[in-house]
DNA sequence: AGCGTGACGAGTA
DNA sequence: ATACTCGCCACGC
């Protein structure tokens, strides 16, 4: 049967496979929209950004982050809250201006999506 | 069909 | 550190 109307409760299969992926990110780590395109071998980036844009309100989203660390504008300070709650690795921003954030260190935070139970899409 | 836009990423200046 | 370019992919006009 050819894929008709989507039910109004369901997501694309993809989007299904990028809230998974997000909500397997443990407390305290995070990964890049980058990370979980090449997770699933599928989409890229941007497509995953959609996802979160559309759906990620269902899922840990301030797991999943920009590639730069840089907090998801207009939920900066939810986000934040999250970080320190969880001891997510945050590089704390040079006094150089104020109101400047911190920024996620994805450097010592990024989770390569294995661990135990976890295996590939 | 083209074109701009976006919760992106890497490279270069 | 910022600014800009290019590649990428899905959507909407």
């Amino acid at each position: 049967m050819s894929e008709q109307s989507l039910p109004a409760d369901a997501l694309p299969e993809y989007a299904e496979r990028v809230l998974d992926v997000a909500e397997l990110i443990p407390p305290g780590r995070v990964m890049t929209y980058g990370d979980i395109a090449e997770w699933l071998e599928q989409g890229g980036p941007r497509q995953v950004g959609r996802v979160m844009a559309l759906y990620g309100g269902a899922v840990p989203w301030w797991r999943v982050i920009r590639a730069d660390g840089v907090l998801l504008p207009g939920h900066e300070l939810e986000a934040l809250g999250h970080y320190r709650a969880e001891g997510t690795p945050l590089r704390e921003a040079g006094r150089a201006a104020e109101g400047h954030l911190p920024r996620v260190d994805v450097r010592r935070a990024r989770w390569d999506g294995t661990g135990p139970g976890i295996r590939p899409a």
